[in-house]
DNA sequence: GACCAGGCACATC
DNA sequence: GATGTGCATGGT
């Protein structure tokens, strides 16, 4: 990769789009919960699930340490994968209690790399959940990269389709500076962008993208 | 009715 | 280590 690229990229994305206002969610723990819920999942049917548990009062630790993982399940239908996600919660909700009292605040004083290994160990939270929770719930400055981020990025011949998580997460952490603020906001700019012009039928009329690198489809 | 959505774990080769 | 598959609802 030669040149700035990425801060063009990022500079046009914000004048075409403005601030996304990420991650929508009223607390960090309902942000850490979206997280999980969100998983290969449209946003708006992730809503509803929160909705629900809103409804229920059931959104925090502690309610839902003791909310039986079926009950749970039915609460999230709306989200998909409800099942394997009300599992996934409970794994959450009971690394959060026995690591940081369940409290994501305090799991926010340990170091980022520190709650990054320990986050990939439960299981159900890959790279990604775990750094959406890091940068949009804790605030910890680490780019999060999405199927969306990958297909951009591909398709402007910055890194091919293939290469690992870490590859496209390193190219953002070396080219830009590590500020939660820039992080939060080019991610949900990425999102915006492929949910505009990059779905599966390229539609290149009118991307802001359109003169920064050639298509390669 | 097909296709897609802000992934992940697990089986099998 | 690479590749394939199950998980599931709701919008377009």
């Amino acid at each position: 990769m030669r040149g700035p690229v990425l801060e063009k990229i990022y500079d046009r994305l914000y004048r075409s789009f403005g601030p996304q206002h990420w991650w929508p969610g009223e607390t960090p723990f309902e942000v850490a919960a979206g997280a999980i819920l969100t998983q290969n999942t449209n946003w708006l049917n992730v809503e509803k699930a929160i909705f629900r548990l809103k409804q229920e009062k059931k959104l925090s630790a502690a309610a839902l340490h003791t909310l039986p993982v079926q009950r749970l399940a039915s609460y999230i239908r709306p989200a998909g994968y409800f099942n394997i996600k009300a599992a996934r919660l409970k794994n959450f909700i009971r690394f959060l209690m026995e690591e940081y009292q369940g409290s994501v605040e305090r799991m926010a004083e340990e170091d980022l790399p520190v709650i990054r290994k320990k986050l990939l160990t439960v299981n159900g939270i890959g790279p990604e959940t775990a750094d959406s929770i890091m940068l949009y719930a804790l605030e910890k400055p680490v780019f999060v990269i999405d199927t969306y981020t990958k297909r951009i990025l591909s398709r402007h011949a910055i890194l091919t389709h293939d290469a690992p998580y870490e590859a496209y997460q390193d190219l953002f952490h070396a080219k830009l500076s590590n500020q939660v603020s820039l992080f939060n906001e080019y991610h949900a700019l990425l999102v915006k962008l492929a949910k505009e012009f990059c779905r599966t039928r390229p539609l290149c009329s009118g991307c802001p993208l359109e003169d920064v690198k050639p298509w390669l489809g």
